[in-house]
DNA sequence: ATAATAACGAGA
DNA sequence: CTCGTTATTATC
């Protein structure tokens, strides 16, 4: 039944008529008549019996075209149940809104797949059944020809890399938590793993995080496999072509789906591997209900079906860590003489602007290490990636004297200034805080403490006149840059691949990224850290990467050393240390303050839950955390799920929202 | 949203 | 005890 509410969250039983019994197979979308509307729903399965006394008829078979396979229907249902959400709030995640016109060409195309007869799926495909259990088991073996070794390639520089994709050929569940070293090409090796996976005779799925990243892959995988074997599936090519994708996928006529977080539920036939790149970026966090991680829905089917999955990126999450401290995963590292090799020369340098000696430094108010490696990179005609943390123009202040960040003394939010000339004002509650002091050394003069994109790409200029700017960010994302000297400022996630790789890379104004009030603040600044000096050439081709930042902090280690599952190990620990997710699973109950007490008031939580809070939440809502145990998630889930269904069957008004391990936790 | 059903209380 | 009204709850 899609309709959200929770405690309708349960299949229904309906007759079938006469003239709708072929049509009405397992996954279509169908509509019936439920508490005297027509409500749109959706088929699960045909049964011979019901116990339910009076049944009403299927009013209508909106298309015949099953869309929804029993293997996505068991993960969304898997996935409804880990984020305490409904069965009807996944789908509509999982199945994009049809387009009539999009299925017309796919149903007169491809008619022996779609038709009503019963050729849901093509021949040879045991894994799909309608079986209630259907686990994709051995599909491989359901083309013993088609078996071919594929060349490693690129992945022979991992110790572990030719034996995963010789087990992704082979129908093997592997599972890789994969740190991507310096220089590497992502796309190609995930093209690579997928090549590998498709000689098994199996599909594949690859999640990335945003349209550059998607084109990327696109391109990489259309080198490997050619043209016409995979589709990419994302929101941003609109409703039409999205649903045709989806179709592709659905019918079998293609067995490889690339896309954004969109593409996470896509049904590939006989899925042998599911893959996430760069699993640490918020985009794959979903922000509609019940708010799934491509990650956690990605290896929830890789679990669910015995599927292949890597989770890659240059850095490690401390949630892939985590898989690999339990087991379920093995690393796909590097070993220590190969990073070694790869890396750029990496320093640290103080954000003290006294130290610049240099005039062109001073004017650029860069530390002098950043500016003279800089300037050597453009005299040796290389280009030179400037990474500065968020986007806009002085976004936020600091005290001029100490440099302590600024923060409200009501709430201890960020202070930003509004204008050049205007008082600074809290972020978070609003408060202008008109006579401010530092409390750290009682100075009274602010100053702008990050400089935005634009800002320092105008001070660059002027600094190295003559070298081509160019900057890549919010509004227009460069892909790449040609390999020429030439300087380009970019914020976090928008940096350009440069012809060659960059000869340096400077990583400015850091500490706004460390002292963000957020748990992840240490992963996240080493993640954007990696993410750019990946992109320089190696050291021993003249690479260097200067961060401007304390070389003793731990992130800051972590990226001198090209080591993140070592940070990754420390953050999981730390976590352990103080509960807080991967280490245990959290949930956040948000909305009015009574609201949120009556949920929680009628939640039968496991023993051990703990409840902490309240924390004010913004609009005058508040925030109770919940906290359990890994074990008892699943319980901790339901209970939550159970709680919210009674709210809605008594139509209690205001609405309280449910996140189970949400991305930010203060 | 709406209908059924249970619960309740006043008057016979 | 019955009827009429109101809260509750299930909705195939």
């Amino acid at each position: 039944m899609d309709v959200p509410l929770p405690h309708l969250d349960r299949p229904f039983d309906y007759l079938v008529p006469e003239a709708l019994d072929a049509d009405a197979r397992p996954g279509v979308r169908v509509k019936v008549r439920f508490a005297g509307q027509l409500v749109d729903g959706w088929l699960l399965e045909r049964a011979e019996s019901s116990a339910h006394p009076k049944l009403a008829y299927l009013e209508k078979v909106v298309s015949p075209v099953p869309v929804l396979s029993p293997e996505v229907a068991r993960l969304a249902r898997a996935v409804a149940d880990r984020y305490a959400g409904s069965l009807a709030d996944v789908l509509r995640l999982a199945v994009p809104p049809r387009h009539a016109r999009a299925e017309k060409a796919v149903t007169a195309a491809a008619a022996p797949d779609v038709g009503p007869a019963d050729g849901t799926e093509p021949t040879g495909s045991p894994a799909d059944g309608t079986a209630p259990d259907g686990v994709p088991a051995e599909a491989a073996d359901a083309r013993p020809g088609a078996r071919a070794e594929v060349d490693p390639r690129g992945w022979r520089d991992y110790p572990a890399g030719p034996a995963l994709l010789r087990a992704l050929t082979d129908g093997k569940p592997a599972r890789a938590v994969w740190s991507a070293l310096p220089g590497e090409d992502w796309a190609d090796r995930c093209a690579d793993a997928v090549a590998a996976t498709v000689a098994g005779g199996r599909g594949a799925v690859v999640v990335v995080a945003d349209a550059r990243d998607l084109d990327r892959l696109d391109a990489a995988l259309t080198a490997v496999l050619g043209a016409g074997r995979h589709v990419r599936l994302t929101a941003a090519d609109g409703p039409a072509r999205r649903y045709r994708a989806f179709l592709a996928a659905r019918t079998g006529e293609v067995d490889v789906v690339i896309g954004t977080r969109a593409a996470m539920f896509a049904p590939v036939r006989r899925l042998g591997l599911v893959a996430i790149w760069d699993d640490g970026d918020d985009l794959h966090a979903e922000p509609r209900a019940p708010y799934p991680h491509a990650r956690d829905v990605l290896l929830t089917r890789a679990q669910l079906g015995d599927i292949a999955a890597l989770v890659g990126g240059y850095a490690r999450t401390a949630e892939a860590q985590l898989l690999v401290e339990t087991g379920w995963a093995r690393e796909v590292v590097a070993d220590r003489a190969v990073v070694r090799a790869r890396t750029p020369a990496l320093a640290p340098t103080g954000d003290d602007p006294q130290l610049a000696r240099d005039p062109g430094a001073a004017s650029a108010r860069l530390p002098s290490l950043a500016w003279t490696t800089a300037r050597d990179a453009l005299r040796a005609d290389l280009p030179v990636l400037v990474q500065v943390p968020r986007r806009g123009y002085v976004p936020s202040v600091a005290c001029a004297d100490c440099r302590a960040p600024a923060r409200c003394p009501h709430c201890a939010g960020p202070l930003a200034l509004p204008s050049a000339q205007g008082t600074p004002a809290c972020r978070w509650c609003g408060r202008v805080a008109a006579a401010y002091a530092c409390p750290e050394c009682g100075g009274r003069r602010l100053r702008a403490s990050v400089t935005g994109a634009r800002r320092t790409a105008e001070e660059l200029g002027r600094a190295f006149p003559g070298v081509p700017v160019r900057t890549s960010g919010r509004e227009e994302v460069l892909a790449s840059v040609p390999g020429g000297a030439g300087l380009v400022i970019a914020t976090p996630g928008a940096e350009p691949v440069a012809e060659g790789g960059y000869g340096a890379v400077l990583l400015l104004d850091s500490w706004a990224l460390l002292t963000r009030a957020d748990l992840r603040a240490g992963e996240e600044a080493l993640r954007r850290w990696m993410a750019a000096a990946a992109l320089a050439r190696p050291g021993t081709a003249g690479g260097r990467v200067v961060v401007v930042a304390d070389g003793a902090l731990a992130p800051v280690q972590a990226l001198l050393r090209w080591d993140s599952a070592w940070f990754a190990a420390r953050e999981l620990a730390e976590r352990r240390e103080l509960g807080f997710p991967p280490a245990v699973r959290m949930a956040s109950v948000t909305g009015a303050a009574e609201a949120v007490a009556d949920l929680l008031a009628g939640a039968r939580l496991p023993g051990d839950a703990e409840v902490l809070g309240p924390v004010p939440a913004d609009e005058g809502r508040e925030r109770m955390l919940v906290r359990v145990p890994r074990s008892r998630a699943a319980a901790m889930a339901e209970a939550l799920h159970a709680a919210a269904g009674q709210r809605s069957a008594r139509k209690a008004a205001d609405p309280v929202r449910l996140q189970v391990d949400p991305l930010t936790l203060f």
